[in-house]
DNA sequence: CGGGATCCTAACCGATACTG
DNA sequence: CAGTATCGGTTAGGATCCCG
């Protein structure tokens, strides 16, 4: 079976992303406030998803940048958008199979998130306290 | 074996992420532009690393985002900070438990993305060139 | 309905200077 | 060595208006 396994072997993955390149730009679009979570909407719809029912399951978004979000992904080749020219106008949006192979990863730390939460917020409360502490600027 | 394939159970993520709540507050937290790499580097030195050596490995960082990132991933519980109040002074940055537990998705990641660069290139270079052929903006 | 185009502000972040 | 502090330019992104 298919598993993430796959890319759990101990290779120096290091030096491969850490330095400028290619592998850095996807990193870049990862490392956005709202590209996990519309993947993770989008995975987790089981058919195309028009875009104000997207923008509905994700609380707080702007249209612009869900737009936006949208628009990085597809051009990524993690996203596919198909327009019906019907009128009103319809638009769909769905994973590629590059999107849900890589939808699999980022679901699985979403679920690390969740899972962990309790510990995360307890690790926050401790280290506000300890912060609280030591300070004397006067 | 304790693989990332625990999270990866079919459970609706969505409903407990997608809204405003804790685990946003963590998903924020990566959602940056360092924080993986530094996660990264620190999952792959096999002991403890000093400020200035973790500098030398992030290709581009500031020192100050350095010193952010770090802040951030030790208030999360990631991250361990130990000072030896030696002259000159010497500080150590290594993964908590949790941070070794989390590092190891992100680093799945990671090698997906190593993986699966040409792909994504190429899907860059198709949208770009069909881009550039509808727009008419006189 | 699904956007595009503007305007405008908050924040981010790099550069620089200073310190225990 | 490992930071803190401050300043200033750039940008991200929210609000609003409009259009096919």
């Amino acid at each position: 079976m298919d598993t993430v396994d796959r890319w759990l072997d101990p290779s120096d993955l290091v030096d491969s992303y850490v330095h400028r390149c290619p592998a850095r730009e996807l990193l870049a679009v990862l490392a956005d406030k709202w590209v996990l979570l519309v993947l993770g909407v989008l995975r987790a719809s089981d058919g195309p998803v028009r875009f104000n029912a997207l923008r509905r399951r994700l609380d707080g978004i702007t249209q612009k940048m869900l737009t936006q979000t949208l628009r990085t992904l597809e051009r990524e080749g993690l996203v596919h958008r198909a327009v019906y020219p019907t009128v009103p106008p319809r638009v769909e949006y769905s994973l590629t199979e590059l999107g849900r192979d890589l939808g699999r990863i980022t679901h699985a730390m979403g679920m690390w998130i969740v899972a962990h939460q309790e510990q995360l917020s307890t690790a926050r409360v401790e280290f506000d306290e300890r912060e609280a502490q030591l300070p004397q600027p006067v």
